[in-house]
DNA sequence: CTAAAATGATAGTAATACTATTAAAGATAG
DNA sequence: CTATCTTTAATAGTATTACTATCATTTTAG
């Protein structure tokens, strides 16, 4: 097993992007430095300018790369959704019983993604609070169709439809798998929210593995009822 | 009973808008068209001056209702969530069981406003569409928590309150009920998004009735699990 | 060393998100 | 019924956003 070196990359829709970020030097920047920059000023005040000036390059050489915001924040989470189908199947191999790897894949989504994991140096906590705040703004748009036509969700759909098949494994005549995942990878990112903003709507203070365990519970309650 | 009129009245928090809208013609015709107008172009798309052109009136008159178009999406989820509470209330007084009662809430949520149910000439079906897929973005802002301060979202916290007694009534031990509603409450919106645009995510088909089914079955047995 | 690719510099446009000012209409109170 | 107060309309203007285009310069790869 010596040198045994992997490099390991999540693959992006090419249709995302104009030109691939991880290509050149520029690209890396920009990724690095939009998850800082709508971290801390949110979606809707982050520009192309602005980031252009603190990277010290100008807005058409971003241009280059994405076609517009929206489309950059679809490429993160997407290389969110994918680094973590990963940790998923990395985190769920070789353990047998079907409710544990449940608990596990819900555990990995609470998580998201933690700095040993991560190759690029990406602000990694930034870019979980991104997926937190604004991910969905990726999909609730009047583009949606076209950009699903396009493939762009493929690794959000990727992700639920591997952690529903763990539920059918669970209960194979369960019917809505889909829906439980789904609700439970939003339940997550909401709660997480909610605990830091509004936390009347939430019982939990932001602590992954109590979200986690309310949220493996509520599911292995309805895949036994049913 | 006779000449019983009751005239009903959606409170909204004031610092919401510059001038009431109800105060005026133009005031409802804001509301009325801009629900027409975001439903048809997306939030994104959609501005005051669309709107004012729409309304024959011009830019700086819709400028005197509200300070920018943010605050009128909070202005209209919030009449929404006054509706629905409304609603709730309605539709569970007198039913003494709190199973049944639990049910009732989460179809009501499932269902949104109907038709007969409206008092002002507000296109329903479009209000109920702008909230499955722009009410979020009323929360995921930087200004959250100065709106939080200000209680713009009161409605929706005490919808989910509501409900949540209902769930503790049930079950009085179980510590999540805040969540488990909040879960599903944003649950219903994101399935029915799901099934108009990103069918895989979901295994329901927009269909209310097995919506609601799925969400209660769900709550009633974590509530009885735990 | 040269060609090709990538970046930088600069400019420009249409639209957005407002603010300000003044004129005209409508309602209301004495 | 008129004076006044409020509301709306008309017009203009500004800073910023969201791009697109062009061309010069630097970097890189063969």
């Amino acid at each position: 097993m010596k040198n045994l070196r992997v490099q390991l990359q999540v693959q992006i829709n090419e249709k995302i992007y104009l030109k691939d970020p991880y290509s050149s030097d520029l690209g890396k920047k920009i990724l690095a430095e939009s998850i800082r920059l709508i971290d801390s000023l949110g979606l809707e005040a982050f520009t192309f300018r602005k980031l252009a000036k603190e990277l010290g390059t100008t807005e058409s050489s971003v241009y280059r790369y994405f076609e517009n915001k929206h489309k950059l924040l679809i490429y993160l989470t997407s290389w969110y959704y994918g680094w973590l189908e990963y940790q998923l199947v990395f985190s769920t191999t070789n353990i047998s019983s079907a409710e544990e790897r449940l608990r596990v894949a819900i555990e990995v989504i609470a998580k998201g993604i933690s700095y040993r994991e991560s190759i690029d140096n990406f602000e990694i906590d930034a870019l979980n609070r991104i997926v937190v705040s604004e991910s969905s703004k990726a999909y609730l748009t009047k583009e949606v169709d076209d950009g699903n036509k396009e493939g762009f969700y493929g690794g959000y759909k990727r992700l639920v439809g591997r952690i529903s098949d763990i539920a059918l494994e669970i209960n194979p005549k369960f019917e809505n798998a889909h829906t439980l995942i789904s609700t439970i990878v939003e339940g997550i990112h909401h709660q997480k929210y909610f605990a830091d903003h509004l936390p009347s709507l939430t019982d939990l203070e932001g602590d992954t593995t109590l979200l986690a365990g309310f949220y493996s519970d509520m599911a292995l309650a309805i895949l036994h009822k049913t």
